[in-house]
DNA sequence: GCCTGCTAGGTGAACTATCGCCTATCGGCC
DNA sequence: GGCCGATAGGCGATAGTTCACCTAGCAGGC
């Protein structure tokens, strides 16, 4: 499961609780994976019984108890082999694509509408892509880590690219 | 459930069977959606349950008697809804995104091999894109139902490229 | 005093998807 | 004679995911 894996990377930074990463998740990654707060709780039990992860109660005033979650070094090696172990590649899955392959069907106006729809989500993505883009720290890109997080943003902002030109050029010939 | 659209997509252009709709799916849809054998015959059987299709036993000399499945009137309807309504935006999942943003982990040539491998891949997609495109009958793309179903093509054409652009800029790049 | 939102951590049910396996017949290859 | 692949249609188990709901305390606004 590939939110188990993710999920051993954010403990291999710092300990967590499943609170912590719900938050991390809607931040940081989000624009590769998302994760329901029930799904990382379900697993992060499963990795405390598989011994990936440890769990230490941590008192709070005024708060709920966290459940801190530790990597232990079983935990490491498993990400360690998981960052270089093959990866199967997987399948496409864009049901926007569905919808415009069977829209033959409907009226001309009515696909330029669908293609409308589409670049606004695109442009609405771009600018939030470009806003967390704008907020990195010059000076973490030098170092490796920081760099290869900030690729990730890029490998959003290059896609979201190559869909404002696809749009531009399905609506500028669309018969 | 998308599948049960695409599905119903195929059904209104002539009836099939399970069989002849895995067929589709791995010729002209694989691109963008992946549909499993034992989920097509479930979601056929779903389809005939809800009255969107029904089924015609055709005998066969030789093989197997053919389940024919045909749309209905209010499977055109549905689809129609389907094609016109608004399609909430699916989050992204990109588990290769998700080991390159822990990968600051590694050493600087595994980070490097993770890529090369990655742009094999995407070489090989692009390659195959290509000759689905040569192989499209261009007369074919003057009509609006033709071309549409071309674009989905042009979209994984122009998306391979830009993942190829991004893993330049990447390797050349990487600290 | 009530409501909302944040902190924290869940549970239960339902749905979706995938994997391996199974039944048959026919044709062709070695 | 035995095995493989194409045709056709499925079953059962498991894995993965989502949705709605629940407990609790505290802070701040109306």
């Amino acid at each position: 499961m590939i939110l188990a894996r993710l999920i051993l990377g954010l403990l291999s930074l710092s300990p967590m609780t499943g609170y912590d990463l719900k938050k991390h998740f809607d931040s940081s990654i989000n624009h590769f994976w998302n994760a329901d707060k029930a799904q990382i709780y379900r697993t992060l039990a499963q990795l405390v019984d598989q011994g990936l992860a440890t769990v230490r109660t941590v008192p709070q005033e005024n708060y709920p108890a966290r459940q801190e979650h530790h990597i232990t070094e079983a935990g490491r090696a498993a990400l360690q082999d998981w960052l270089t172990g093959t990866l199967d590649r997987q399948p496409a899955r864009e049901p926007f694509l569905g919808r415009i392959f069977f829209s033959g069907e409907l009226e001309r106006h009515e696909v330029l509408e669908l293609l409308a729809a589409r670049r606004t989500e695109a442009e609405d993505l771009q600018r939030s892509y470009r806003a967390l883009r704008a907020e990195l720290d010059e000076a973490a890109l030098a170092d490796r880590r920081g760099y290869l997080m900030a690729a990730t943003l890029d490998h959003g902002i290059a896609h979201v690219g190559a869909e404002l030109n696809w749009l531009d050029s399905v609506e500028g010939n669309l018969p």
